[in-house]
DNA sequence: GATGAATGAGAATTCATTCAT
DNA sequence: TATGAATGAATTCTCATTCAT
């Protein structure tokens, strides 16, 4: 038990090096176990396919971001404008996510790059994921609207699409590949600017 | 000679469609020759390879784009504000472009998908192509913050990523599966949100 | 040890339910000691590999036929005529013999499976076109019986059955493996043979 | 077309040698192109898989029996009685059937394999356990012969394994599958049918 | 005696590509 | 120009067996 759990979080780890380097469909079951210096048939000793390993590592992913971006509620005690609050609120939301990609380059690629058309049921999965995160930000968008926060002409629906890409492709150019923004150069600029863009796109403020 | 390039046109159309509906690594030259009614062999006259035909549609929907998005200068005669100009002009870029992914379904998933993780080369062809068009609304930003319509504040790179993003993806959603953005049911709505999106994002007029 | 030769005990039980069940090519070493809830080590421990396990069913299975149908010679006391006992001693053999497969069901299947263990799918298809034939021989009899050729007092189906593992059987052997009908070298004499042994079964001329 | 049909009709022909050389799970794909002299792939041009190569061969057999044995109705013109003609009958069937394994031994091997292809070493051993037991039966007509209660002119070879057959079959029949032997509801019954088959068969009493 | 993680040779199947016609 | 039969490298997955604990 003890040994078997260590094998497929080892196993896991070096499959994500390798998606990461080289796609879904790119990376070979061989090229995985090479990684790992265990026999091919050790990886079906704990994953059914290709497919499962990939699976487990979305699953992980979404798991871990929403534990990262979890609001700690402690941070916003103390007495300043709603406003303030607001914006506050959608900084650590983006702090936190952009952090989250930040911390592990691999997974960051893996999610980034959104992984369309790998397979039917992949696809699928990695849509509901995408959508859950997307109805969060609107649930997040119709609040601030309730509190007067955001402009009531703003349509949550398309806004929420809107920031989801927005933000999801900002974090893209700038983890996987810093060169694409040429004019940033550090997390703390990014978070800023990302956020005060979403506050204009919001009319928050 | 003419036969010639009428079958090439013939298959590329069908590639289209299979390309379309499975993605890159689930078609099959089978599959598109079968939906073609030609033999095995006649792909391997107009093309190298698999690659190749994936790569002509996508120079193909480049230059359609290019061409989508041309500004008809007349259409900016009379005399308004620059404000009112510089607005029209979001319009004009946003709805030409939502025009061209809603034209053809087919084109539009195929480009919206995004192709990543397909095969290196492929990739690298993409984001150039991505590239080049965040770089035209990088100056399209600049020209605006040089004409006092865009706050200087605003950082054109980051800006424009965050903006191609967040169109790609409303896009996508919009019109590859339209239950997506529930409460949007008319292009039109649509393009005049999204504009008035990006204006909030930009913080013009 | 005690112990030791309970656990192997044990294990051939389980070996015999998965075999009957599945055939030997399609039963797993895993389904054995999922079954036995043991190891995968253990069932090494008792037998050198999956062909030994098979065969130790079989040599058991021989032994207990062989003790099965052992004569009891005081069953046979008593002033009767020769053909009696001949008769008597018939069918005490046939009744033993059919008790010992009545007896145990996954027994019954190991060995009498005829088409042992293929796979599930071609398995089922040639019982249907076994049963087709049987079926052609079971109308042929019954038509014997409308126009008196044969005794009415035969069973169609069971002399149907009969006959075909008998034509089979008979032509399994001269075919295959010559010498082992040992007495009958040409074809010519065989069909005459079994001819005569057929209407002799069914009581004709 | 033409060239399609040649090459899948050879590989049906090479893929039967095989076959019937090692049996279904012993032969690989390998084996069978090796033979044909064509690639791996070349097979899978004109089968779905393995199984379906097989399938192909079993109902090509089944078809030939069934030509083999048909009725030629001009063989039963003359005037004799209808007992001659029953028989007649009888030995055109049993003639055809033999014909048709001595015809083509692989394919006789194929169908009659009785315990098809389980591998080569337990084939063997189940076959001695079987002749042992046939060879009983052997010696029980001999003896019935020496004492007078079966008549001499039955070959014991011959209707050794004849009863061997019908019995193993009756017994795979009722056992299995008791539907198949329809009428046939209690044991006490078969063991009476089964026995008073044997005594016609063997002209007992 | 028992365990179960690790092994790796082996097998089936796929599919883009070629080439003689 | 078009064909389609043939190719074979590539890849996934299986499963009986081993062996250190």
């Amino acid at each position: 038990m003890r040994k078997g759990e260590q094998t497929k979080e080892y196993l896991v780890a070096c499959a994500e090096r390798i998606f990461a380097q080289r796609g879904y469909h790119e990376t070979q079951i061989a090229d995985i176990v090479n990684r790992a210096h265990v026999a091919k048939g050790t990886i079906y000793q704990y994953f059914q396919n290709k497919e499962d390993i990939f699976l487990t590592l979305i699953k992980k992913y979404f798991d871990e971001w929403e534990e990262a971006v979890q609001l700690i509620l402690t941070d916003f005690s103390g007495d300043h404008s709603p406003a303030y609050y607001a914006q506050q609120y959608l900084v650590h939301r983006i702090r936190h996510t952009f952090d989250f990609f930040n911390e592990n380059n691999d997974r960051c690629r893996i999610i980034l790059r959104m992984s369309l058309g790998i397979n039917p049921f992949i696809e699928s999965l990695l849509s509901m994921y995408e959508e859950k995160i997307t109805s969060i930000i609107v649930s997040d968008i119709k609040l601030g609207q309730k509190w007067g926060n955001i402009d009531n002409v703003i349509n949550p629906d398309i806004a929420g699409s809107f920031i989801m890409g927005a933000v999801l492709r900002t974090a893209y150019l700038f983890f996987i590949n810093r060169k694409r923004i040429p004019s940033v150069y550090d997390l703390e600029t990014l978070v800023d600017d990302t956020t005060n863009l979403i506050c204009n796109t919001l009319k928050m403020g």
